[in-house]
DNA sequence: CGTATTTGACCCGCGC
DNA sequence: GCGCGGGTCAAATACG
C-alpha cells in the first residue's frame, strides 16, 4: 500500500442502480472494484438505509430482539437477578471442599480455571452488538486492503455457500472493530463485506497523507452523519439530501469501511457538485464540529 | 524468531 | 433436550 493511489470513475450512477466503479492501484497493480449497495440483501441494512431511514419502531419486549436490534445493537439488556446466580449448576465444582489437595485437585484446579475463563465469557449478559453495515465489492481479492491493519481469527463454512465467511479484527490497541468478509454464493464476482463497530483511531494510511482528506465544510457533514447514524439516531436530512447518490455512499462508506478511499470519491464528487450548487453543502461549525472524528479535525481549514 | 494464518473445538442462541 | 448454524478461541502451523 505504500505507493497506492486510488481514483474513481464513471460518477453518473443511476439513482436506483446504486453502484459505482472505482478502479485502485497499488504497487504498480491495478484492480477494478465495483461498489454495490447492498439493498435488502443479506437480512442487512444497506449504507443508504441506515442513513436515509427513519429510526425504527420501539421494541417490543415481548417478540425479543428484532432484526432492527440485531444490527444496530440497539437493544436494552436484562441483568440478571441476584437471585438467579443460584441456578448456575456449575457453582459447587468451582468451590471444592478445602482439604482435597492432591494432584487431582490440581489437574481440577487447572481444569476449573480454563473453565471459570470460558464461563467469564459465558456469562456476560448478552453480549453488545456494535451496529453494522454491510456493502459488496466486485473484486477478486477476499480480502480488501482498506487502510488499517486486520489479523484474521476464524473461518467458518457458509451454509449453502462454497464460499467460506472469514472474521477479521483490527489489530489496532484496543479497537474492537471486527469485519466478516465472504464471496457471495449468487455471484461469485462479488465480496460481500461487513464492518461491525468503529475504529477508535485514525487510519494509519491516512495518518501517512497518502490519501486526501476531504475539506472541512464536507467532512462536518459527514461527521455530523456519522455520529448521528452511530448514536442510532437518524441525521438530519440536511446532512444528505443534497448529496448525489455516490457521494452519499461515499460518505456513508467513509465511516469506518474504506476511509482512505471513499475520501477521494468524496472529494471528488464534492469538486463536481460544487460547480453545480456551491451552496448546497451546508456549514454547521456548531456543536457538530466535536463530534467529527479526530482524524478530520486534524486537517486546516483553507477555503 | 516474531507475527500472521489455519483449523478444530467450543460456546451460544434459536428453532423444532 | 437436541441439533444446527454462527461466532470465537487458541494451539498448531506457515511464513517472512
Amino acid at each position: 500500500m505504500e505507493n497506492a493511489t486510488f481514483y474513481s470513475s464513471d460518477h453518473q450512477i443511476p439513482t436506483d442502480f446504486r453502484a459505482f466503479t472505482s478502479v485502485f492501484e497499488s504497487d504498480g497493480e491495478k484492480s477494478c472494484w465495483e461498489f454495490l449497495d447492498i439493498h435488502d440483501t443479506y437480512g442487512y441494512p444497506s449504507i443508504l438505509d441506515l442513513l436515509t431511514m427513519p429510526p425504527p419502531p420501539p421494541p417490543k419486549p415481548e417478540l425479543g430482539r428484532s432484526l432492527t436490534q440485531e444490527l444496530t445493537g440497539d437493544f436494552t439488556v436484562t441483568p440478571a437477578t441476584p437471585n438467579s446466580s443460584s441456578i448456575s449448576s456449575s457453582s459447587n465444582d468451582e468451590q471444592p471442599k478445602a482439604d482435597e489437595k492432591d494432584d487431582e485437585k490440581q489437574d481440577q484446579d487447572e481444569q476449573n480455571a480454563a473453565k471459570k475463563k470460558l464461563k467469564a465469557r459465558k456469562k456476560n449478559p448478552k453480549r453488545l452488538r456494535e451496529p453494522r453495515f454491510a456493502f459488496m465489492t466486485k473484486s477478486e481479492v477476499d480480502h480488501l486492503d482498506d487502510g488499517y491493519r486486520w489479523r484474521k481469527y476464524g473461518q467458518k463454512a457458509v451454509k449453502n455457500s462454497p464460499f467460506p465467511r472469514s472474521y477479521y479484527r483490527c489489530t489496532a490497541a484496543a479497537c474492537g472493530l471486527k469485519k466478516r468478509v465472504e464471496r457471495s454464493s449468487e455471484d461469485p464476482t462479488v465480496v460481500v463485506t461487513t464492518y461491525e463497530g468503529q475504529h477508535t483511531h485514525p487510519c494509519p494510511v491516512l495518518s501517512r497523507g497518502s490519501f486526501v482528506i476531504p475539506p472541512e465544510s464536507s467532512v462536518n457533514i459527514l461527521g455530523q452523519a456519522h455520529q448521528y447514524l452511530y448514536q442510532q439516531q437518524q441525521p438530519p436530512l440536511h446532512c444528505f439530501h443534497d448529496m448525489t447518490p455516490s457521494l452519499r455512499f461515499a460518505a456513508a462508506a467513509s465511516n469506518s469501511a474504506f476511509p482512505n478511499i471513499s475520501s477521494t470519491i468524496f472529494e471528488e464528487e464534492l469538486f463536481k457538485s460544487s460547480h453545480i450548487s456551491n451552496s448546497n453543502f451546508v456549514r454547521d461549525d456548531g456543536l457538530l464540529q466535536d463530534m467529527v472524528p479526530l482524524q478530520m479535525q486534524k486537517e486546516p481549514k483553507e477555503e
